[in-house]
RNA sequence: GCGGGUGUGGCGGAAUUGGCAGACGCGCUAGACUUAGGAUCUAGUGUCCCCGACGUGCAGGUUCAACUCCUGUCACCCGCACCA
C-alpha cells in the first residue's frame, strides 16, 4: 500500500473531529470510567518543543488503549496562561498579554493537533478567562473564609529583576525560577497560604495513592516532617525566656552556649542592655548583604558574634551559658534559636572550636577531641540520665521532666513552609480581598466573582515592588462590601501556581457556571486514574494541587481527599548533542519539523520507542528514519495479505506479541512493546504472507502509537467505523506457549550448544537427550558426572570432572 | 554533607527478576537492484591471539549458574542542603 502520511493524517484528524469520537461522555454514569492527566502546557512564545509531546504520549497511549478496552476515557487538555513569560514579553514589545496569550494558545492547539492527539477538545481550559479565574477566586474565599489566608511581614525571597515576592519553591538555589537572578531577602507585608496545616494530611496521603517511590520520597523530604521538643531558655535577670527547638532533648546537659539568628527580635528589645550592639549591628548588616546561596554555601567556616550583656540559664542544670549571634541559623526554620550541644552536631562544634568554647561529652562513643560525636551511647554527665543507653528511652525521660516542670513540651517542626501567595504583577487573578479602614480585610462578595482584571496600558511594576494594578484608580478605589466606607482594593495577583492547582476539577464540568463543576460528574469522574508529569513538578504543583483539593475536601466541595490516585513521570528529551534541550544552545527539536518531514505518527512512535519513557534520551534523525522505515513495512504489509483467518506458522507469534504489548503499555515499557511489533513484522516479513485477521489484529494494536496509519490501513480493509474505536485484542495464554522449545546446554556454567526438545520433558528424558547430543558427547566423555541441574524451559547444566 | 538513582557493543537501549548477555532500532561492512542513491532488498556485525578464550564501571565473595544477590570501591546524574 502507498501511503502519503501528510494527506491521510489530515484525512483522520478531521473524521475523528467531525464525529467527536474522543468526546468523554456523562451522560451514562454506569460506565466504568478512566481520567487521564497529563500537565497543560504554558503556552510560551518558543512553541511547543519535542518534550511537550513525550509528556502526552504517554497517556495517550494509556486513553487509546482504555477506549478500546470500552472504558469511558477523560483525556483532556489545557493551558496554563497566567505568569510572568508572558507579561514579560507584553512589557517588551507592548502587546497586550491577552493577545500574545490568545496567540499562543492557537500555535499550541494547532501542534498538539497535528500530532494527532485524541484530547476532548471541547474541554479545553484557559486559566486566564473570566470564567476559570472567577473559580479559582472562589477557592481562594473560601480558604480566607476558613482562615487558611493570612497577611505577614516576613522577610520574604524577592527577585530584584522581576521585581516579586517568590515562595521558597519557586527560589530553590538561591535563584529565580523564572530568570535565575539571585533571590534577595527583603522584608514585606505578603499574603500566605496556611500550606502547613495540611503538612500532615499531606504526608499521610502519600500512604494511599500510587505514586511512583522517588515521587513520594521527594515530597516527604520537601515536607521535612521532624520531631523533637520546645525547651524554654530563661535569661539571667530578665523576664523574657529565650525558646528553642530541638530534635536531641537528651542532650541538654551538653549545652554550653546558645546561638539566634541574627534577626531574631530578642536583640531590638534589649538593645539598650547589650553593650557590643554596634558589633551585632554590623554583623547583621553583613549577613543582609550575603545572598540565601552563599549564606548556605560556607558550611565549615562559621562566623558569629557573643552578645555582652545578655545571657541564658540551661533549665536542667541551671548553669549560666553565652548567647551568640550566628547566620548559621535561620530565623525561618523553628524559633531562630537553638541549644548549642558541641559534644554532638558538627556544626555545634565547628563554632565551639572557633570561639573557644567549652565541649562537653554527654553521649560516649566518639573522641570529641577529635570531632562531634552524633551516634548512639551511653549518657555521661547528664544527671538523672546518666547510665541510659537507649536514645528512644532518654529522650522520652527528658520530656518527661521538661513538662513536668514546665519548662518544654514535645515538639514537631517542618521544613516547609507556609505559602507566599502573591506577585505584584499583572498577569495573575485578581486577590479579591478589600482593604477597609473599619473593617480591616474584607472579602469580595461571591457574588461579585470574577474579580475582572482591569485594562491597564502600562504592565511595567512599579519601582517600590507595588502592582502595575495599583497605578489604576478605578479599581483600587471602592467602597467596603461590609460597612460601604470607601476602601481600597489589594493590587496583588496570584502566584502561577494559582490556576493549576486545580484545573482537573474544572475539565470534568469546564462550561459549569454555577460551581467550579457538578458534584454527580465529580463523584463519578474523581479521583484522577492516572496522572504522568514531569518530575520539576514533584515538589510545587503537586503539593499544591494536593493542599488545594484536600481542602476542598474538608469543605465538602469534593468527594476525596487525594486527587490523584497515581502519578508517573517522564524523562526529558536531550538534544542531539547529549545536553539539555535550550534555546541557548540551538539544540531544540521543533516538532513541527519533524511532522513535516515523516509524518505525526513517525513522532509518536520515535518519541517512545527512545528508550526507557522514565529515563533522559538524547534525540536522533537517524532513529527517527528507523521508525519510518517500520511504518511504511507496516504500510507495505498490506500487499503480503492472503486469505482470511490465521496462520498457523504465525499464530504463536501474535498471541505472544498482544500479551507483551498489552502489559508493557500498563507499565509504561513502550520502547519493547513497539520492539515487539517490529519483531513480529520481521517474521510475517520472513513468512512472505499474512491473512487479513492478522493485519487487522495488527493495526489494533499499533494504533495508540500510530493511529493514522492505523486507521487507513483500517478502512483500506473494508471495515466499518473508526480503529481507535475497535476492540482491543485478545490473547489465547494457551497459544503464547511453544510445545517445543530451545533450551541451553551448559557443561560447567558454560554454553556448549542448544537443544529443541519437548516443552514439558521430564528431567530425565532432558538429560539423555543432552548426553546423546553429538557435540555435548566430547565434553563428558571420560569424565565424571557431579552434579545435573535442569530448569524446565530454560537450561541443562552439567557439571563434569 | 544527606537522600535517591544510574553505570551493559561504535550509539539509543533489551534481558520473563538468579538460568543462552546484547532483543529491537541506529550506525557500520559486503552484495543485489539502479544513470544515480542519503530509496529499497539480502547477508553479516560484542572483543581478541577466532575449532578457543574473554566480556555488563572496578576489586572481591556467594552459587552448578551473577547485568541480576552480598562486601568494598570509583564515576556520573537528580533532589535537598548550616532544618537545629
Amino acid at each position: 500500500m502507498k501511503y502519503n502520511f501528510s494527506e491521510t493524517e489530515k484525512k483522520w484528524q478531521k473524521r475523528w473531529e467531525d464525529e467527536k469520537i474522543f468526546l468523554a461522555d456523562d451522560s451514562d454514569k454506569t460506565k466504568k470510567k478512566f481520567y487521564g492527566l497529563v500537565e497543560f502546557p504554558y503556552p510560551s512564545g518558543a512553541g511547543m518543543h519535542v518534550g511537550h509531546i513525550k509528556a502526552y504520549s504517554g497517556l495517550e497511549v494509556i486513553s487509546r488503549k482504555r477506549r478500546m478496552e470500552g472504558y469511558n476515557v477523560l483525556f483532556p487538555i489545557g493551558f496554563d496562561a497566567f505568569g510572568l513569560p508572558t507579561e514579560n514579553y507584553a512589557i517588551k514589545t507592548g502587546i497586550h498579554p491577552r493577545k500574545v496569550t490568545d496567540d499562543n494558545i492557537v500555535r499550541f492547539t494547532d501542534q498538539l493537533k497535528r500530532v494527532g492527539f485524541s484530547f476532548d477538545w471541547s474541554r479545553t481550559v484557559d486559566t486566564t478567562q473570566e470564567d476559570y479565574y472567577k473559580w479559582t477566586q472562589w477557592i481562594f474565599l473560601k480558604m480566607f473564609e476558613n482562615g487558611l489566608v493570612f497577611r505577614d511581614t516576613a522577610l520574604v525571597n524577592y527577585c530584584p529583576h522581576c521585581k516579586v515576592v517568590l515562595s521558597n519553591e519557586d527560589s530553590q538555589g538561591g535563584k529565580c525560577d523564572i530568570c535565575h537572578t539571585d533571590i534577595v531577602q527583603k522584608s514585606k507585608d505578603v499574603w500566605y497560604l496556611r500550606i502547613t496545616e495540611y503538612a500532615d494530611k499531606l504526608l499521610q496521603g502519600l500512604e494511599n495513592v500510587d505514586y511512583l517511590p522517588n515521587i513520594k520520597m521527594q515530597q516527604v523530604n520537601w515536607i521535612g516532617k521532624s520531631t523533637g521538643a520546645f525547651v524554654n531558655f530563661s535569661l539571667k535577670d530578665k523576664e523574657d525566656t529565650l525558646r528553642i527547638y530541638t530534635t536531641r532533648p537528651d542532650t541538654l546537659f551538653g549545652v554550653t552556649f546558645m546561638v539566634i539568628a541574627p534577626e531574631h527580635p530578642i536583640i531590638e528589645k534589649y538593645r539598650d542592655k547589650i553593650n557590643n550592639i554596634a558589633e551585632l549591628d554590623a554583623y547583621k548588616e553583613e549577613c543582609a548583604k550575603k545572598t540565601e546561596f552563599e549564606r548556605t554555601q560556607l558550611v565549615k567556616d562559621k562566623t558569629g558574634v557573643c552578645i555582652d550583656g545578655l545571657s541564658a540559664i540551661n533549665p536542667i542544670n541551671n548553669k549560666e551559658i553565652p548567647i551568640y549571634i550566628s547566620d548559621y541559623v535561620m530565623m525561618g526554620y523553628g524559633t531562630g534559636a537553638i541549644m548549642a550541644v558541641p559534644a554532638h552536631d558538627e556544626r555545634d562544634y565547628d563554632f565551639a572550636k572557633k570561639f573557644g568554647i567549652d565541649i562537653i561529652e554527654v553521649i560516649k562513643g566518639g573522641n570529641i577531641e577529635e570531632s562531634a560525636y552524633a551516634g548512639d551511647g551511653e549518657m555521661v554527665n547528664s544527671g538523672f540520665l546518666n547510665g541510659m543507653t537507649n536514645k528512644k528511652d532518654s529522650i522520652a525521660k527528658v520530656l518527661e521532666y521538661l513538662e513536668e516542670k514546665g519548662i518544654g513540651e514535645k515538639g514537631v517542626q517542618y521544613k516547609m513552609k507556609d505559602w507566599a501567595f502573591n506577585r505584584q504583577r499583572y498577569w495573575g487573578e485578581p486577590i479579591p480581598i478589600v482593604h477597609c479602614p473599619v473593617c480591616g480585610m474584607v472579602a469580595v462578595p461571591y457574588e461579585e466573582l470574577p474579580l475582572k482584571l482591569p485594562e491597564v496600558s502600562n504592565f511595567e511594576p512599579g519601582e517600590g515592588g507595588e502592582s502595575p494594578l495599583a497605578k489604576i484608580d478605578s479599581f483600587v478605589n471602592c467602597t467596603c462590601p461590609k460597612c460601604g466606607a470607601p476602601a481600597k482594593r489589594e493590587t496583588d495577583t496570584m502566584p502561577q501556581w494559582a490556576g493549576s492547582s486545580w484545573y482537573f476539577l474544572r475539565y470534568i464540568d469546564p462550561h459549569n457556571e454555577n460551581a467550579f463543576a457538578d458534584k454527580e460528574k465529580l463523584d463519578y469522574w474523581m479521583p484522577v486514574d492516572w496522572y504522568n508529569g514531569g518530575m520539576e513538578h514533584v515538589t510545587r504543583h503537586m503539593i499544591y494541587s494536593r493542599f488545594w483539593h484536600q481542602f476542598l475536601y474538608d469543605i465538602g466541595a469534593v468527594p476525596m481527599a487525594e486527587p490523584y490516585a497515581k502519578r508517573t513521570a517522564q524523562g526529558l528529551i536531550l538534544g542531539p548533542d547529549g545536553d539539555k534541550m535550550s534555546k541557548s544552545k540551538g539544540n531544540v527539536v521543533d516538532p513541527n519539523n519533524v511532522v513535516d518531514e515523516y509524518g505525526a505518527d513517525v513522532l509518536r512512535v520515535y518519541i517512545l520507542f527512545m528508550g526507557d519513557y522514565a529515563s533522559a534520551a538524547p534525540w536522533s534523525e537517524n532513529s527517527v528514519k528507523g521508525c519510518k522505515r517500520f511504518l511504511d513495512r507496516v504500510a507495505s504489509m498490506v500487499d503480503l495479505i492472503k486469505g482470511e483467518g490465521v496462520t498457523p506458522e504465525l499464530e504463536s507469534a501474535f498471541h505472544k506479541t498482544i500479551k507483551k504489548v498489552t502489559s508493557d503499555i500498563e507499565e509504561l515499557k513502550f520502547n519493547t512493546a513497539i520492539a515487539s511489533m517490529m519483531t513480529l513484522t520481521n517474521d510475517i516479513y520472513d513468512k512472505g504472507s499474512l491473512t487479513k485477521d492478522e493485519m487487522i489484529t495488527f493495526v489494533k494494536l499499533l494504533c495508540p502509537f500510530a493511529p493514522h496509519l492505523c486507521e487507513e490501513i483500517y478502512e483500506s480493509l473494508g471495515e466499518k467505523g473508526f480503529c481507535s474505536l475497535a476492540a482491543w485484542p485478545a490473547y489465547d495464554e494457551a497459544k503464547t506457549v511453544d510445545s517445543t522449545i530451545e533450551i541451553a546446554i551448559q557443561i560447567n556454567g558454560k554454553l556448549r550448544g542448544t537443544i529443541m526438545i519437548d516443552a514439558e520433558i521430564s528431567k530425565d528424558d532432558a538429560l539423555n537427550a543432552v548426553k546423546n547430543d553429538e557435540k555435548i558427547k566430547p565434553f563428558i566423555e571420560g569424565k565424571t558426572i557431579i552434579k545435573e541441574i535442569f530448569v524446565p524451559k530454560k537450561l541443562v547444566n552439567i557439571v563434569v570432572k
